[in-house]
DNA sequence: ATGGTTGCACGGCAA
């Protein structure tokens, strides 16, 4: 699939295990014309993750940062990495944070702790983890994002913010990715930058989106009880040359599926400098 | 109210 001549197509997808998910990868970039994608949940040691297949899926360009069994992210790239850095946050390296230049773009996958179960960050330290990663997000976004760079921040933010990024907003006020305090959270990482929230560019709030279904569902598409973990951001001059959104829900229907869907941002081509 | 499914370090844990 040729890519956008100087636009840019970047997805994003926590595909639950790359190795496992190879062959919808395949899938997905034989459907759409992607130019990065970046990946979550890779769940391999950094000699495991499949590099070889990814260039031969038309992405010979990587930035990885992985270890064995859970988390990981990625970017790869039809186009070449300028320059990369993985980052941590929390005092753990737990692999959820990449960045690579691609295009003159900073190009943020971020992979955000889950959280658990239980919403108290004084009886579950898995909670307290995740507020305190936002916190550190927050922090580092508004201390170091250079205005001049333009910059995307993309991935799996494990937080559903607005109402209609769940099936109901009522039922999910108790439930981890829709607690007050993690939307307000979310609220404060967004504002930080600022950060524009590219899918809701496309779809406007008052509207339901989702790009996650539980594997618990017995039918995903029918209870349709699905959330908006999944986001892509860009700042403020980045903004005017968006030009096309797609959660790609169809992936979520194929054999093997992730219980995630790809998030499809594609970004026209940049004005000459006068 | 509970349980439902998936993936990795092969089995308890994380999501």
């Amino acid at each position: 699939m040729a890519h956008s001549p100087n636009g840019l197509t970047v997805a994003s997808w926590n595909v639950n295990s790359l190795r496992l998910r190879l062959p919808q990868v395949g899938r997905l970039v034989g459907a759409r014309s992607i130019d990065v994608l970046c990946v979550q949940e890779i769940k391999a040691a950094p000699d495991k993750v499949p590099l070889m297949e990814m260039a031969a899926l038309g992405f010979p360009h990587h930035a990885v940062h992985s270890m064995p069994g859970y988390n990981g992210v990625g970017i790869f790239s039809r186009l070449p990495i300028e320059d990369e850095e993985a980052l941590d946050w929390c005092g753990k390296v737990d692999c959820r944070h990449v960045r690579a230049r691609v295009a003159g773009i900073d190009l943020h996958c971020l992979y955000v702790p889950a959280g658990g179960d239980l919403p108290d960050p004084e009886e579950n330290p898995k909670f307290r983890h995740k507020l305190e990663f936002l916190d550190a997000l927050t922090d580092w976004s508004s201390r170091s994002v250079d205005p001049d760079i333009p910059a995307l921040l993309t991935g799996d933010f494990n937080v559903a913010p607005l109402e209609t990024d769940v099936w109901d907003h009522k039922k999910m006020r108790r439930i981890i990715t829709h607690t007050p305090i993690e939307r307000e959270k979310l609220g404060a990482f967004q504002r930080s930058g600022p950060w524009v929230d590219a899918m809701r560019r496309f779809v406007p709030p008052e509207e339901k989106l989702f790009t996650w279904w539980s594997y618990r569902a017995r039918d995903w598409k029918a209870a349709n009880r699905g959330r908006r973990l999944d986001h892509l951001w860009v700042t403020p001059t980045l903004a005017p040359r968006l030009a096309g959104m797609e959660v790609f829900d169809e992936a979520r229907g194929w054999e093997l599926p992730s219980d995630h869907a790809p998030v499809i941002v594609t970004l026209s081509p940049a004005l000459a400098e006068t």
